[in-house]
DNA sequence: ACCGTTGTGAACATGAGTGTTCAGCTGCTC
DNA sequence: GAGCAGCTGAACACTCATGTTCACAACGGT
């Protein structure tokens, strides 16, 4: 319920950031005073929704053990999911305006892109910044999330087209190595 | 003066979707009296933004002789000074409520998905979906465009950066065929 | 049947953004 | 200097989201 009231909420405010209480509220099939009542201002339910898309993100990154061989492969796999929290982090950019919230937004990326510094000595090139890298890979999770979300890929077929992609690239050469 | 003031009311409005047309007025220098002059009311100003953002895209990319060898290349390195008015489309979700942009933004793309498609014959990875690649290729550039935004990557850099990443992805094994 | 909890619609006051008008100022051409 | 065009701040009425309150209905436990 209360999961399914911040879901549809986010997706409301996705759709059109300036939609109205009143708006997310019928979206949501409750009551605009039910609403105010668990969240007293607009301000505090999007910082409700970016508190729990932090959360679930952190979750996701923590979930996996970094250390292991396949780590990116298994961080892909949980974060596709969660597109539209990805999402609403990013097109909010105001989020950043709340101290706690800047704090944790900024942190969270530290552990992936440690890991991917730490795999530039073995798995990948070092002739790019880690920072790049790990935009690159988030931008390839976010793609496939929106595919999904349009119906134009299958939620299976996320994973691998998006590792491959951030992998071998585009081009017709790199393409041989692998099945 | 004109293309100023359409400048910097795309970065406030990115920054805050939500700013006062008084706020655009006073970040472009300009009394908001002026502005009401231009654009009689805010949806008419979002509207000229994103017609403008429309037409900025289109001749970079009607600029470019997409049946030339580098393609691709000339593409990204016109698309990625352009980062804001792509950004300022890609954000604006409610953009495609009307009519005329949503045809406008749904062509824009396809001059580039056909080339894509052309080059799956030869050069480009022909297991995966041209609007795949095509995505992917936005996202470069929009990553580029951040980076540069951040202050972490020298606009001069970014093309090479995009288009390696493009091309040969991340793994280190790509990385040795090329300077 | 009683009662606390929870959700609900209706109603209200408030504040902010908006659209609009107007009179005054500047800088230009003739 | 006369006249004109463009820009400006100030002021106004209006709309609408918002925050808030209240009384009522639904439900579950005792």
């Amino acid at each position: 319920m209360s999961v399914q009231l911040l879901d549809t909420a986010t997706s409301v405010l996705l759709k059109d950031p300036t939609a109205s209480l009143g708006d997310v509220a019928k979206a949501a099939g409750v009551g605009r005073t039910t609403l105010h009542k668990r969240f007293p201002t607009r301000a505090d339910l999007i910082h409700a929704l970016a508190t729990e898309a932090l959360d679930l993100v952190g979750e996701a990154i923590s979930s996996v053990d970094l250390d292991t061989d396949d780590a990116i492969e298994q961080l892909v796999e949980k974060l596709v999911p969660l597109g539209p929290r990805i999402e609403f982090l990013l097109r909010f950019p105001n989020l950043r305006d709340d101290e706690r919230l800047s704090v944790r937004l900024t942190t969270l990326d530290q552990p992936v892109i440690d890991l991917i510094s730490r795999l530039q000595g073995t798995r990948l090139r070092a002739d790019l910044p880690a920072w790049w890298i790990t935009q690159i890979l988030y931008a390839g999770v976010y793609s496939a999330w929106e595919g999904i979300a349009a119906g134009r890929l299958a939620p299976l077929d996320a994973p691998r087209l998006v590792l491959t992609t951030f992998y071998l690239g585009v081009s017709d050469a790199g393409a041989a190595d692998r099945s």
